[in-house]
DNA sequence: ATGGCAATGTTTCATTGA
């Protein structure tokens, strides 16, 4: 199974990029991310033509997520949101595809720390963090793929020195991230060895993708039992270059 | 070489993102 992630930044701008990058890398689930679209407008359509069955849930303007299914696999069991945490944002969906629990993860940007959207942030991964050990108590293969608005390392940033303390690498929000992998959960991209410098994020402002000004805030969890399937994971960087990119590029892990 | 904010709706600016 081939397995994608990616922030789209509007699902209806970035269809255009969307389509022929399914058509080429032809994975078997896309999770996606902002789609920003009330699910009346989802473009369901144009994806069952292009090969997929999309699963979404979606509200005007910001946020929203999808679960993209190439069509001869089945999703099932269905879930919005995080069960029994109230949240008029739309940031959560899971499905069953070929026996893989698979989450499309939306995480708070946050946007100050210390900020009511931070606190926010913080509260709601507690909320997942629980709702990530209760699916793997459930479900011995679970991928839960997104964007999570946490550099988790040093490592993954370009300038730390310039990012310490700040939104999406506080240790605060390191340690929910470390939390969401206490539960069971391994970064399948730190599997492999990675080339130094690899990002998921890029700045729209400020020669951000051109200097590789960027951020590794998207990743593929795996199950421990599902991660030595995982053969592979990488960033599509070339994703983030050409004709109205989205500033995030997508995250493809491979199962065997 | 890449590209010098982008997307949305509240729309000619404010809000949000990260």
């Amino acid at each position: 199974m081939k397995l994608a992630t990616w922030n789209v930044n509007s699902l209806n701008v970035r269809l255009p990029r969307l389509l022929p990058w399914l058509a080429s890398e032809m994975p078997d689930v896309v999770c996606l991310q902002e789609t920003k679209l009330e699910d009346a407008k989802f473009p369901h359509d144009v994806l069952h033509d292009a090969g997929y069955e999309a699963h979404f849930a979606g509200q005007k303007t910001y946020n929203g997520v999808a679960i993209v299914v190439r069509h001869g696999l089945a999703a099932t069991d269905i879930v919005r949101g995080i069960p029994g945490y109230a949240d008029t944002q739309q940031r959560v969906i899971a499905a069953t595809v070929d026996g893989v629990r698979v989450m499309s993860v939306y995480v708070p940007n946050g946007q100050a720390v210390g900020s009511d959207k931070y606190v926010y942030k913080l509260g709601w991964c507690d909320a997942a963090r629980d709702y990530f050990a209760a699916t793997l108590a459930a479900h011995a293969d679970v991928a839960v793929a997104g964007d999570f608005n946490v550099a988790p390392e040093d490592r993954d940033v370009h300038d730390p020195a310039s990012w310490e303390g700040q939104v999406l690498v506080s240790e605060p929000e390191r340690a929910a991230f470390r939390g969401f992998l206490a539960t069971g959960l391994v970064d399948s991209f730190r599997l492999f060895d990675q080339p130094p410098g690899t990002f998921s994020w890029w700045d729209y402002r400020m020669l951000g993708f051109p200097k590789n000004r960027g951020l590794r805030i998207d990743h593929v969890l795996l199950s421990k039992a599902l991660a030595p399937r995982c053969t592979t994971c990488r960033i599509d960087r070339a994703m983030r270059k050409g004709e109205k990119p989205s500033d995030h590029a997508p995250v493809i892990a491979e199962l065997a």
